[in-house]
DNA sequence: TTGTATGCGTTATCAC
DNA sequence: GTGATAACGCATACAA
């Protein structure tokens, strides 16, 4: 490997300033104990010579390196991207850089990014979707997490149930769901369906669980054959939708545990020729920017990405600077109406 | 700033281990003049203790990070997506980090993220999208990129005409337009309008001027009206569609310079009620996702996305290898026909 | 206010 | 085959 790397360091522009390293080294931190002539020799050097520090030099003195890991399950998912894009943007307003890594679902990957990261010196992780969403960590996992946040703090977007040593920001996805179970059931809805990606997620089981409830609630009966679940994949999604319209009784509404799925059912019910939403209503989870854009648009619960990503980075941020951090930060999400979904006759909507 | 990181380093190893640090380190490298009882010794001491070797040290010992910077406009169009996944997945088999940066398609946050990753010492960087897609770049561009490609090497992906120390890798977006273009004239289409984002952008005026020469082979009258240009959004899509549709005299096709446009075009025409494609074919270019999630599925141009993400990587990693490199590569692209095109009565599509 | 010396964790050079 | 030492670029404690 060639070596043609040769930048200009502090000892260059200390040499031409005619000062010495720790002067310079002061200007370039704003220390106050620089006489004003000093400062502005070196400054004009520093200019003059395009000199910028070396964050490298910096973070092996410092042992911080302002760089905080993101590890994502995957960007095909627009809602990852929208709180990958929105935590770059809180990291780059306090000066911190974003690693981003892709795990692609991959444990084995999961594992080496977040080594390799640690040896980059990440000054912390956060964690969005991958094997920390299982509802029941392996003991492996947890001891390999405990590794890790034993050095850094861990932050989990959405999911890290069960690992004690870390934080966790999250939608209040139980309460969200409730919302738009109960919205399809003021519009009048007595026969809904119900589209999961993976079980044993805690995303996932916790939507069972409050559409059990709901349906309970109302005293409607819970059919096995109306809960079908797949993986978080459109294709996933048609495949679970063409099974639901192949029932004798198919119902009137169809609630999605993400948009994916439920844009994967649209397309199903479309292509069957059904009317959306005349003939039937089906909703999703997230409000990724397809489910404004896909004929007809999707009725869903949309998560707050700002509020999730800022309070992820920040909790980070605070936590190596010695700050009391809460251990569990829960954020609501927002009913949005759009095409997808229909009033049944007689029946007066109610939102929360 | 609590200080409460607390490594184990190479000496904690050698005291440990009974060695001194060049050796740990001779073991921790696979070096051959280590002993075989010694490296045994160090081998087990580094397992015991979950040493693991601090890469900024190392960085700043090597002078190379083995980390890419990748630049990328936006995460919302699947097709940098996709071209960030295969370049990661291109950097992780050769034990490279890629550092992504998103500029938002701002100037400025560009030349910042430059500056940043500069200064955490990458090896090099691949630009995506961005200012460097000008058609024109501006002095005060090309100086800067100058100032970066004389330190690190800088590779554009399908952008960078006019940088002369930089290297590039591009779909050849001329002749991949032309297949697409002779496909709908050999599916009977005499009126086909062009549906554009930003002019002056390489990727954009490329296409323009191939649409037009097309005609001008054919004898068909290139009309201004037809040629309708906006920005590459899906809204814009829509905007630019309906202007279309709303002409005295309407075309049978439309030919949109990315997906993300023939999407919006598709969604407006859907709207109007127009069927797709019995009313009118519309296709697209790149061959995100979406495209064949979308209904009616799209006619497009596939990129090559693991190609052209690998082949930037590997420029990089050659080049500071010190291997000779080729500037411009250029790679081809596939015609991929879907339902969103017909062909007219009485024609036979002919496919290149 | 400024300079000198030292250490951050690693690797390479040179002895032994 | 192994160890001592210097150097990478920076920032701090301490001295002046």
């Amino acid at each position: 490997m060639s070596l043609y790397k040769d930048h200009i360091t502090i000892y260059d522009i200390a040499r031409r300033a005619g000062v010495s390293a720790a002067t310079v080294s002061r200007v370039v931190n704003n220390r106050a104990n620089v006489s004003i002539a000093t400062r502005q020799k070196v400054e004009k050097v520093i200019a003059e010579q395009h000199y910028e520090p070396n964050e490298i030099a910096r973070t092996l003195h410092n042992r911080y390196s302002n760089t905080i890991g993101l590890l994502v399950q995957s960007l095909n998912n627009q809602f990852f991207v929208r709180i990958c894009n929105e935590a770059e943007e809180a990291c780059e307003k306090i000066g911190y850089t974003l690693l981003i890594g892709i795990t692609n679902n991959n444990f084995q990957k999961e594992s080496k990014l977040l080594h390799t990261f640690l040896k980059k010196q990440v000054d912390g992780f956060i964690l969005l979707g991958g094997r920390a969403n299982e509802y029941h960590p392996s003991r492996e996992l947890i001891d390999e997490m405990d590794f890790i946040s034993y050095q850094v703090p861990i932050v989990f977007i959405n999911g890290g149930v069960g690992f004690h040593n870390c934080f966790s920001v999250k939608t209040d996805e139980a309460g969200a769901f409730d919302k738009i179970i109960q919205y399809l059931l003021s519009c009048g809805h007595r026969k809904i369906a119900l589209i999961t990606g993976q079980q044993h997620l805690w995303t996932t089981d916790e939507k069972i669980r409050v559409y059990k409830k709901n349906l309970k609630k109302q005293r409607l009966k819970v059919r096995d054959e109306w809960i079908v679940s797949g993986e978080y994949t459109m294709a996933s999604g048609e495949q679970c939708m063409n099974r639901i319209l192949s029932l004798k009784e198919p119902p009137t509404a169809v609630a999605c545990t993400n948009d994916i799925l439920a844009i994967g059912a649209m397309r199903a019910a479309l292509y069957k020729g059904y009317n959306i939403p005349r003939d039937i209503s089906i909703t999703g989870f997230d409000d990724i920017f397809m489910a404004a854009e896909f004929v007809p648009t999707l009725t869903t619960m949309r998560q707050n990405y700002s509020r999730l990503a800022v309070q992820a980075v920040q909790t980070v941020v605070d936590y190596i600077a010695g700050k009391e951090v809460a251990r569990e930060v829960t954020i609501d999400a927002e009913l949005v109406i759009r095409e997808s979904s229909a009033t049944l006759p007689g029946a007066k909507p109610v939102v929360h």
